[in-house]
DNA sequence: GTGAAAGCGCTAACAA
DNA sequence: TTGTTAGCGCTTTCAC
């Protein structure tokens, strides 16, 4: 119990005692037991990450800061992948409550709601991230695909582009992403959006592909909205591959501002989301509610920002 | 006694109790507690992965097919960061060994070779990637960078190119290549290789300048070998603005294959490197030895290949 | 400031 | 096939 004391509260104790409990320590290379410890104080000190895949950049500065951050405070990450069969899920979910974590950060989709339930009947803090509603399971930081769908259909409109187009990965973000575009460009009194979807994770090729489908249609287009940076990479490709100039004959805007963005010729307008803050924000909520403290504000909106560059 | 039975060796109870058991379980959502009982048996199920860092695309496949492949078989995975402090390294390993996982994969290097006696002394399997040497702390899977460096500076020669250059990442394992490439140019009777290092992580901007470094300087250049597609990207993109005609002009060679290589205009010839493979095959080191197996080879090289492709 | 007792929720080992 | 006993290595609680 001295021990216990020395290395976790070393203020309790006294000089001399500290001073031998170090030194043993130093002497027999003891690292502490954490699982043990977990059980006996019920807090397991990890938390775990459920994203749909790792593939795909899209989550990458989300969890990289939230292991950073965790790591900072001397919570460990446990990451896991919800994408890749719907029937794993249940066996994800069995795992990452059967190590009682300290919390749980979705980031996407938990597919089933009786999932996200059984989560919160575990008495497990859950953050969910990269969405915004009203409505959350416990506590939320991200931003709303609504108001960027908006917004960029409003700047398209604002740049005198009026055959708007939206290439879109197969995800219910980029679903309603869309979703508003469409809306927005119609209270524009714009013509009808023309949607291409194509599967997730999204890449270069599918953007490549998409363009030429959106091409052969008739009507003309003058603006292409894409779901991610890499979709837009590849209308870009195909753009020029097509001798198709970008932006005087087509606009071109991503969604991610990835870092390759600013530096592609023409470098490429974009939708910057700050996914490293969403990491950040997401240990904060879940560290907090460990340590006991009562989080008065559930909800962050992060917001996001268009930064405008050559391509449109 | 009964019941843990009835969950984790059902063939060793009878069909009535197991029922019973199931039963009850269902009606009370009851979770086992791997905390207490990775306790008691000593067997954590969870893995360490250590990565420099997530960003850059470089380990994701690894880390990936190494989530699934783990979660496939009841493990999961606990994700580190050595990357971005050197300090932190220290706490890491500490994190880690607190864990008592059945087993560490270190994706990348662990900087010090104190660290990794550390792990050994703790008994706990150390599975190292991304690499190749004769004397592996434990497990080791991966290829040969020198290996690479040789084929590539080979490969170039054989396509009539004589001014190879290579922009590398500023990490042992690029500048491993690098090295190798320069031996083989020399060995091939070519002009001494112009070298520029970047920053590690790798970067299209870095490309870009990079390109531009390596024009500024006398003698010309007819060749690049690039320590990653991003660069490579970079490097396509740079020429491009400046109507430096690839491959007619300049010949430029990635490494990685990532997704999107083979959509680039034009297409980017790169070494190709399985990482998905790298992960699984050290989830099955890593699991081999947890279930008590002997691992009878512990160095797996995956090898690579070099894809060609329009740019070279 | 220090220490003794009890127990966290499981599993190993052995007995019936 | 089922059940009993004794821990795993810590922390909580309470007494000194």
């Amino acid at each position: 119990m001295t021990v216990s004391r020395a290395l976790n509260t070393p203020e309790r104790v006294s000089p001399e005692v500290l001073a031998r409990v170090t030194a043993a320590v130093r002497r027999s290379g003891y690292v502490p037991n954490r699982v043990a410890g977990g059980l006996a104080s019920a807090r397991s000190r990890l938390v775990a990450a459920v994203v749909p895949t790792l593939s795909g950049p899209v989550f990458l500065d989300t969890v990289q800061a939230l292991t950073a951050a965790l790591a900072d405070a001397g919570y460990q990450l446990m990451l896991g992948q919800s994408g890749y069969a719907d029937s794993r899920e249940d066996a994800l979910l069995e795992a990452i409550i059967g190590r009682r974590p300290d919390g749980v950060v979705l980031t996407g989709i938990l597919h089933s709601a009786e999932g996200r339930r059984r989560l919160l009947a575990a008495n497990i803090p859950v953050v969910e991230t990269w969405d915004l509603t009203p409505t959350p399971i416990d506590m939320l930081v991200g931003f709303s695909h609504e108001r960027i769908g908006h917004a960029v259909a409003a700047f398209l409109h604002g740049r005198g582009r009026r055959r708007l187009a939206v290439v879109a990965g197969d995800d219910d973000r980029a679903r309603r992403r869309l979703a508003a575009f469409r809306e927005a460009a119609r209270e524009l009194g714009l013509a009808d959006v023309e949607p291409v979807t194509v599967p997730a994770p999204t890449t270069l090729r599918s953007g490549r592909d998409a363009l030429g489908q959106l091409l052969a249609r008739p009507g003309g287009v003058d603006a292409v909205f894409c779901s991610s940076d890499l979709l837009a990479l590849g209308v870009l490709t195909e753009a020029r591959a097509r001798g198709l100039d970008v932006p005087s004959r087509l606009a071109v805007v991503g969604f991610g501002d990835n870092e390759f963005a600013a530096d592609l010729e023409p470098a490429l307008t974009t939708v910057r989301i700050d996914g490293a803050a969403i990491g950040r924000q997401a240990a904060r909520f879940v560290i907090d509610r460990a340590e006991g403290r009562t989080v008065a504000e559930r909800i962050v909106d992060l917001g996001f920002s268009i930064v405008e560059r050559a391509s449109a």
